[in-house]
DNA sequence: CATCGATGTTGAG
DNA sequence: TCAACCTCGATGG
């Protein structure tokens, strides 16, 4: 479901909401009772994100690793504290909303009338309310809330509440194999700024034959791209999909590392893909609201290329959909 | 209300 | 190469 800004936004709740605090841990569903009863009781002491990776630490030893996969999601419930970082897009920062109010990671990241200021704001449409909320109005009669569906994780500390769902991976980790993970992963601007991570990317995508299609979505060459932005940063730098990274020249290496430090920059802060990031006024309004105007080749198949009018090629690259121009990209 | 497909990865064959 | 994971919004009847 997410690419690496969603994970990124996600850390930053757990950072501003759980880090310091005493945490209870359960597995409602079961299938984390282990894991959850070692760091049941102990602090959070650290919160972050590696691609499409979260890492939580409760101990020298003591990690847990996320990975939420195609559909895995977090919902927050209870007073939540918005991260100032990712509340800023529309000057509410901080806003603590009411306890009882379910938010959900889908519904942060989802469409424009949906940001974070919606938090505490229940008439916005896809806030997810509880079942005991359907009486109306943001209090809610219980804190915790009753599990909903299968929850493999929930984290809770006197005030707020996350349920964990449908994940690819939640484990326990040593902080040895936090490391090896971490090691295995590309550059991730967000966790490793400056020239470092951008050479790194450099050097990996051009010693390859594969498809630089392929490479953007390795996530060992550079970690957090997913099929979205593959197609976009891919479109927006005028390359062939198809052209093996061996012919990718530094400078457009360069610059396509250049263009995910800032898309990831503008994805954590507003929690959207938004990949037209050029527009200014109504364009921009129109594109915040709807997802259809807001990037130059994603599910755009068989509609007229934004530049060139050529229709917008879908193709199966690595079994995952590929969108592009064929004329725009070489 | 049933069905489909998805912003992803793993592991079996 | 492809099924499994096992959720939920979008879509169509």
């Amino acid at each position: 479901m997410p690419e690496g800004h969603s994970v990124h936004r996600i850390a930053k709740q757990f950072a501003t909401n759980f880090v310091g605090h005493t945490v209870v841990a359960e597995s409602p569903q079961g299938r984390f009772v282990d894991g959850a009863a070692v760091i049941s009781g102990r602090e959070l002491l650290e919160a972050f994100a590696v691609g499409k990776q979260m890492f939580l630490r409760f101990g020298e030893d003591e990690w847990v690793r996320i990975h939420l996969g195609i559909y895995g999601a977090w919902d927050f419930s209870g007073d939540i504290l918005v991260d100032a970082t990712i509340a800023s897009a529309n000057g509410r920062m901080g806003q603590t909303n009411q306890r009882g109010t379910v938010v959900s990671d889908r519904v942060l990241d989802s469409a424009g009338e949906n940001s974070l200021t919606s938090i505490g704001a229940p008439r916005n449409s896809r806030v997810r309310m509880g079942e005991e909320s359907q009486s109306g109005g943001v209090h809610s009669a219980h804190f915790p809330p009753e599990p909903v569906g299968q929850v493999r994780l929930r984290l809770m500390t006197e005030t707020v509440c996350a349920d964990l769902r449908g994940p690819t991976a939640c484990e326990l980790l040593t902080s040895a194999r936090v490391h090896a993970v971490m090691d295995a992963l590309g550059p991730d601007p967000q966790h490793e700024p400056g020239v470092a991570g951008r050479n790194r990317f450099t050097d990996r995508l051009r010693s390859k034959k594969t498809p630089v299609g392929q490479l953007l979505m390795d996530q060992s060459i550079v970690a957090g791209i997913g099929n979205v932005y593959r197609a976009e940063m891919l479109f927006r730098a005028g390359i062939d999909p198809y052209r093996p990274g061996t012919l990718v020249t530094v400078d457009e290496a360069h610059a396509l590392w250049k263009d995910w430090v800032k898309l990831l920059a503008i994805g954590i802060e507003t929690g959207q893909m938004m990949t037209m990031d050029g527009l200014r006024g109504k364009k921009w309004e129109a594109a915040m609201a709807h997802r259809a105007d807001r990037h130059w080749v994603y599910k755009r198949e068989g509609l007229p290329c934004r530049k060139c009018g050529t229709n917008i090629q879908l193709d199966t690259m690595a079994t995952r959909k590929l969108y592009w121009c064929p004329s725009c990209q070489t």
